[in-house]
RNA sequence: UCCCCGGUAGCUCAAUUGGUAGAGCGUCCGGCUGUUAACCGGCAGGUUGUUGGUUCGAGUCCAACCCGGGGAGCCA
């Protein structure tokens, strides 16, 4: 599995590398916790935790990942969620009953396993168990998914099991660090977390194709694009909010880059500039890489992720106007000033930065209705996106909102967005305006960034796209 | 919606100018006392995506359709 952000397709999944089980300080927490079967005298751990008990008898409850096997020795090789550890069965130490009862499990078999733990260097991971127990919980045969390098159709069929894989785990992995440094960061600075609906009347934005449904008898609803616009109400009452959940997209896309069910982080601040948004855009960014590189090393390890380049993910980041981008754009791609960049034209401007770039005071025309205009140009809306290095594109897309009502008005009608379901929104005009601004972060992007994945539907665990919805 | 690529064994792929459809992996059986995607030997496994056409003969050529992948647009 080869697979860098250019690469066309390489899903292949070499199921047989393995983890590494050194000692892990955010396994040991829970080690014991998670003994459903109470042990005699032997102790339920977990394999992250293997090396403690060096020497001692322990039981592990998992799955067996692989087999190889000669005629007086077996090695099973167990994984239970923490990691991968290497059971050695042999013949004139376990005796031929046991010998035969190890060799039954096909793969993916669930199996309860007791044995001694043992350092040895031909072990991968440097710890071996020496089997002297196996029961077989679950049985499985002919487990779809082999050591054969598989194509994409065939895995994400499968993702129910694929996700038992390497690199599905050590995806997800960096999903949940990333979700956590996101959750960790806001509230050490002071935002409230308020969910927004998923069910909406109407278009936020009404640019994006919405999901609708049938919302009782004689009503549509439709699945939320953003919450952005509730955030706003949110902010006006909390002072610093965010919402952090699905966003739903009926874009007929099919790129690496698209998913039409995707986790979307939106903060939004009363008193706030786009100055204030792009500060706190780099200190999240940067926040988020160091986190993945601290807690994270084992597993992009697994995903041959660089850590050097994630390293490099430090605050400041480079900022230029869309008029000064546009002019590197001169004479390199065949675009057209004024409009929005494309694919393009993103990776001409950001060809050879190492951090992600941010593009702000935008075109007024491209941007969303309620964008606040540059009181120094009106040409200019207060927008910013935040381009990825490395061709990840556009991470995330936020500004500084509109306050005027007169303004906002002019505009809804402009978009010919239906007036009456925005009133709740003018309001937040009407009673106590402020300045306030915020951006909305595209999770699988920047999951998919920091693990250097080839596409976005490996970043999320059930990948919702316009041709596939199973499993 | 548009452009490009693909669909052959459970999986990954081969099959010369149109001429009897093959291999590896996996399963199963056998061999092997330290394997590292173990290795070695063997059995089984197919209406070549669908429909129609050209031809003595189609996996191969033509048409339509279905499904998937990549990209564009749009976006996070």
């Amino acid at each position: 599995m080869t697979c860098g952000p250019s690469c066309a397709v390489s899903l292949g999944d070499d199921r047989h590398d393995r983890y590494s089980h050194r000692a892990c300080g955010r396994c040991s927490a829970t080690a014991q916790r998670n003994a459903t079967i109470p042990a005699m005298s032997t102790p339920c751990v977990r394999i992250a935790d293997l090396a403690q008990y060096e020497g001692q008898s322990v039981q592990l409850q998992g799955w067996l990942y692989n087999r190889r096997s000669s005629k007086k020795m077996q090695f099973l090789q167990i994984r239970d969620g923490s990691g991968l550890v290497q059971g050695i069965v042999s013949k004139a130490d376990a005796g031929d009953e046991l010998f035969e009862r190890a060799g039954a499990p096909g793969q993916e078999a669930s199996l309860r396993v007791t044995g001694t733990v043992h350092a040895d260097a031909r072990a991968p991971g440097g710890f071996e168990l020496r089997v002297t127990e196996v029961t077989e919980v679950g049985a499985a045969t002919d487990y779809p998914l082999g050591k054969q390098a598989h194509g994409p159709d065939f895995l994400l069929s499968n993702r129910h099991l694929w996700l038992r894989s390497k690199r599905p785990t050590a995806t997800l992995r960096i999903r949940d660090t990333i979700i956590r440094a996101i959750r960790d960061v806001l509230h050490r600075d002071g935002f409230i977390n308020v969910d927004a609906p998923m069910f909406t009347p109407a278009a936020c934005e009404g640019t994006s194709t919405l999901f609708d449904l049938d919302y009782f008898e004689d009503t549509k609803a439709y699945l939320t694009q953003s919450g952005q616009l509730y955030m706003e109400a949110a902010a006006m009452a909390l002072g610093k909010v965010y919402c952090f959940g699905p966003a739903f997209r009926a874009e007929k896309s099919k790129t690496r880059k698209h998913l039409t069910e995707f986790w979307m982080l939106e903060p939004e601040m009363a008193y706030a500039s786009l100055e204030d948004v792009m500060d706190l855009c780099e200190s999240l960014l940067g926040e988020i890489a160091a986190r993945v590189l601290n807690d994270n090393q084992r597993e992009l390890v697994d995903l041959e992720r660089d850590p050097a380049v994630l390293e490099k993910i430090v605050p400041p980041f480079p900022r230029m106007t869309y008029d000064e981008a546009a002019k590197i754009l001169k004479d390199k791609t065949d675009f057209t000033y004024g409009d929005d960049f494309g694919a393009p034209d993103e990776e001409a401007i950001t060809a050879g930065l190492d951090k992600p770039l941010l593009i702000h005071r935008w075109p007024h025309e491209v941007k969303a209705f309620y964008m606040k205009r540059d009181p120094n140009d009106p040409r200019w809306a207060l927008g910013v996106d935040v381009i990825a290095p490395e061709g990840y594109g556009e991470i995330i897309g936020g500004g500084e909102r509109a306050t005027d009502l007169a303004f906002l008005e002019e505009q809804i009608e402009k978009h010919e967005l239906p007036k009456e379901a925005f009133e709740w929104y003018l309001d937040l005009r009407r009673y106590g305006t402020v300045p306030h601004a915020g951006f909305g972060l595209g999770l699988e992007r920047t999951v998919a960034w920091m693990c250097g994945l080839a596409h976005v539907r490996e970043a999320i665990p059930f990948p919702r796209m316009m041709h596939r919805i199973y499993p």
